[in-house]
DNA sequence: AGATTATATCTTATAGTACGATATAAATTC
DNA sequence: GAATTTATATCGTACTATAAGATATAATCT
């Protein structure tokens, strides 16, 4: 069977298009994958950032200082290796990724709530599936 | 019935985190947005666009000087009054908003074909249903 | 003690973001 | 047809973001 993945990226986009957030955030395009990127990896490091960003290591660190400076980010020493960093967000870094990755959850719900109750729960499923397909 | 959409959100930000495309592209945020609606608008012009990003006129003017530099959007004068613009994306233009804002075909298609037919036809009703909300 | 690793800072350079003021040119109103 | 409105463009200015090389520091490993 062939799959119109250029089909489902339209569906994908239009929904992110017409549900995302109408947000006030003035935030730049490596802030956002650098808070994506410490929200979902365990634990993360400043190198790491420079890997994953392809940047090197120092404009990685400058990066992730005014991370902290707008408090969107704690950094904490390791314990068995005071040279290395776990990165991590505060609630406020959470809600700034939020608004900026997320689908709004009150247009959701609206959705939601007006499709039979099987289209919502295949709509749930589906997303499930791959998004755990996605992890490996 | 209750729907989770926080767990859906989470499932929504993994599928993109983990399936986007890995690019190169050096683009800034505002960039990104602008090519989006520009796409996902009939017509749009100079006007509009400072609407929806909530910049003055003259800033998103500027913007839209830069993405024509790159070679990224096209910009005719309306037939009917000359005084507006209708703006488009070029080529290159769709495919940089491809790069910054779809899944990764490739990666895509892989898991599609991985899954049972049932659960991929599952995932493409669900999306395309789920978009048609979105659109009203 | 010396090498390596992880991160930070300083300097410099370029691009992005934003807006007020002003300009232009087409369309509309009086 | 002169005055006004509308749509966009440009200029000047200011501040932030992005990036990297050079250098520094401090912990860990050999």
């Amino acid at each position: 069977m062939k799959y119109n993945t250029v089909l489902l990226n339209q569906y994908w986009t239009d929904i992110y298009f017409h549900l995302r957030y109408n947000h006030h955030d003035k935030i730049s395009h490596q802030a956002v994958r650098i808070l994506q990127l410490i929200e979902k990896r365990d634990s993360i490091g400043v190198g790491e950032v420079a890997e994953n960003l392809e940047v090197s290591h120092n404009t990685a660190s400058e990066h992730i200082k005014r991370l902290i400076e707008k408090g969107w980010v704690l950094k904490e020493r390791s314990s068995h290796d005071e040279r290395k960093v776990h990165l991590r967000l505060t609630k406020e870094g959470e809600k700034v990724l939020h608004r900026n990755s997320s689908l709004d959850e009150v247009k959701l719900k609206q959705i939601l709530e007006s499709l039979p109750i099987e289209d919502a729960e295949n709509i749930f499923q589906s997303l499930q599936l791959l998004s755990e397909c996605a992890r490996r």
